[in-house]
DNA sequence: CTATCCAGTTGCGACCTGCAACCGGTTGCA
DNA sequence: TGCAACCGGTTGCAGGTCGCAACTGGATAG
């Protein structure tokens, strides 16, 4: 996947950095699922990708400074990716396109709540979210009773799941 | 480029729709440079994207209905190729992707002043946008004098580009 | 009548995708 | 101590996609 530059073009440019199946999909399970280890962007992915595009993928993002990885001071195999500041800004992206998607394409309730808020919490929201993104990914410190907006999405989508699961 | 529904997550079936290098490209190229025949979209692409790749974006985007395609009346050889409001309803994905690019990727002056206005414009100038571009490809009836967003950024776009040319 | 333009199509090599099997090292547990 | 499970990947392979260049048959303009 080599980097090109066709053209100054802002769209253009993003999709050379995006235009591909994976990556937005990858920072999406950083960002919302909080996954940290390659076995658990493997295993937990809705969508199941394989583990040597997965690598790829990793390494492209690294390469990119959209991903940072160090090593995992409790085990010495394990590695922690982390979102970037680069990557943290792209909240607003994942809000706009989750509300497209929701809107346009044959979404399932339960995956789409996380967007719904987002998308209903506005700019506002998406401000605190990025600030406990930088709480998580880059050490930042925050207040003691700063919002989690991670929890409060994450809360809806166990809700959508139960609420799901009695449906059946 | 199948199409999979690999889960029903916003962000996932938004990459499943977009997830390749030129899809929303020429989506740009039809939306921002009002480009609407093929040649136009081939030949006046900032990028240079190949025919055959041209030729099968624009089917695919057929299927999505994300574009529309009827015969031009007055050339029995062309064709004119429009947005549909799924797609014109992704001005604000578009806005906050150039912002982002704007921010964080190697994009050139000129080519990127139309994504400032649409930035700068916020969601007001983006319902704008999208009035004018329902009454260009959907044939809807707007007020006489009604604002010309397209028009203003192509403007500021050939102002850059004029200045651009100064300093050479 | 001829040059040009029109929307694509074809052939080809290189690269990318997705799947399954596998790797050497580390860890947790009996 | 032994061993199964887990760790982050790598490898091989088949099939599909990308990008380029050359080309097609029909329509149009002068």
């Amino acid at each position: 996947m080599p980097l090109e530059e066709r053209s100054g073009c802002p769209i253009n440019l993003s999709m050379e950095t995006f235009g591909d199946r994976w990556s937005l999909v990858v920072l999406r399970d950083i960002m919302f699922g909080n996954r940290r280890h390659f076995r658990e962007l493997l295993t937990q992915s809705e969508e199941g990708i394989a583990s040597n595009i997965l690598a790829a993928r990793l390494k492209r993002l690294l390469d990119l400074r959209l991903v940072s990885k160090r090593a995992d001071p409790g085990h010495k195999q394990k590695a922690i990716y982390s979102l970037t500041e680069k990557s943290i800004q792209l909240v607003p992206v994942f809000a706009m396109l989750g509300a497209w998607g929701r809107k346009h394409l044959p979404v399932s309730r339960e995956l789409s709540v996380r967007a719904q808020l987002l998308e209903e919490g506005g700019p506002a929201l998406w401000e605190a979210f990025m600030d406990e993104l930088r709480g998580i990914h880059l050490g930042a410190t925050r207040a003691a009773d700063a919002r989690s907006v991670l929890a409060e999405l994450q809360a809806a989508y166990e809700r959508e799941l139960a609420a799901a699961g009695c449906r059946k």
